[in-house]
DNA sequence: CGCGAGCTTGATGCCGATCAATGCATGTGG
DNA sequence: CCACATGCATTGATCGGCATCAAGCTCGCG
């Protein structure tokens, strides 16, 4: 049906195939903010290769050795980490200009799985040149350093929610989240089609499958959603944010 | 007693004065990891100052301009970010040769609360100076991405932390986070005289200050720990580890 | 000495986990 | 095209871990 931030493999299918940062339309959104047409161009020269990535497939693994930096150019990721015992906890979701792999860099080794959500196409940014351009360039500098800041801070905000949050609460800051990015990117805020399952939200929140279920009929009951499978509509956007800031306690 | 990670304010009180990370007993942990000594001059000339933080009081502020990123030089500070509503949620413990502030890069404003747990003192890096320095200094520049990815991965073991382990696993990792940390300072890590109270190690796990004094009395009569207040002898290290990995399930 | 902050311990209740059954959509092979 | 399998989602019943409420304890300090 509507599929809104779906873009299809569609049949290009030439794996190393010519790239432009300068012509991309999520310039605005990804690594090349604020940077000049001439900045771009050296941009485009150390990110001269897509890869694109099945659904289900892993862009990397833990363990894997750090290389590049990956930009989602279309489709949608999850980021995981596992321990020993096989636990594992969805560490975040990722679309279109957002930047995947920082977790490698202190160690030059994957700390975590990044896996597509669905068929997606991602720009590889060999990081040791992506270090010496950003010597160069100062606005590359500042703003890679701004993008691992709000990763951080984005962090920051999970632990509240795991760790203060209540289900129905987490589900809300999780939407909320979402179609705020989706309407960055020029998409309808008010619906969306999930990309993962209920298990993998459940898994980024902290949660089990069947809370994440009730919750979301919660919701529904409650008038705030309409929920359709993985086709949700957010019929009061103030509620949830209600619920996020807990004015209900 | 015997408080191994504390160095007490003493009576120098002058307080910007000359500071030499070539000098410093923490270079191999902080910033300057892997400079030559001529690089570290180079730091030192823009880390000129130091400043002290009276236990209890913040170094900073969520909403302060960001200016300047801080080491720990001496002393122990926790972050906390909080919620409109007042929710709050310790995002983590600092020591010495930490550094505290990466979170303000992204938006030039501090998105958190840094205060210091006991009498401390910490050396002021201006930002925009080391960002310059950085582009004429190969390795200060990939150290700097790596204090900034290590700290993104650190947050992914706390997602799992609170997403997915039960509250004697939760404080297990915390303690043997801990012990790690001062190890590699030197300390013993079989003794440990915690900063915090009950209720900030609560919020750093997501538990109530109660849930935490329950497993500590727990690991006590299980023979893992000996627990007197806030002095903590580990007798079975090995234990707190199977607790964190699962092998009890 | 007495106060107060922080810690411990007990009793009770609730939220979310767990277990289990059913429903729904998609896809595949007969 | 239908029968069936499969993966995912919903819903109900029960259980358990942690929160909450409450009381007493410890220790440092004015």
């Amino acid at each position: 049906m509507n599929q809104p931030q779906t873009t299809p493999p569609s049949v290009i299918r030439i794996e190393p195939f010519k790239v432009a940062c300068s012509n991309c339309n999520l310039r605005e959104l990804c690594l090349p903010v604020g940077m000049s047409n001439e900045q771009m161009e050296q941009l485009d020269a150390i990110v001269a290769v897509r890869r694109t990535v099945q659904r289900g497939d892993p862009l990397f693994r833990a363990g894997d050795a750090f290389v590049s930096l990956y930009a989602v150019r279309t489709g949608f990721f999850k980021t995981r980490v596992s321990a020993e015992d096989g636990r594992d906890q969805v560490t975040g979701f990722q679309m279109a200009g957002e930047l995947i792999g920082l977790d490698g860099i202190g160690t030059e080794r994957h700390t975590c799985d990044a896996v597509a959500l669905e068929d997606s196409q991602v720009c590889v940014i060999p990081y040791m040149q992506l270090e010496e351009l950003s010597r160069q360039l100062t606005d590359l500098q500042r703003h890679f350093h701004r993008i691992m800041s709000r990763e951080i801070v984005r962090e920051h905000g999970v632990m509240l929610l795991l760790g203060s949050m209540r289900a129905e609460e987490r589900l809300a800051a999780f939407l909320l989240n979402l179609t705020q990015r989706l309407h960055t990117r020029g998409f309808a805020s008010k619906s969306v089609v999930l990309r993962m399952t209920r298990e993998e939200i459940g898994s980024y929140l902290g949660l089990k499958l069947e809370t994440v279920s009730r919750a979301f009929s919660k919701l529904q009951d409650d008038g705030v959603l309409l929920v359709k499978q993985r086709q949700i509509d957010v019929l009061d956007a103030a509620a949830l944010q209600r619920l996020v800031n807990g004015a209900a306690c």
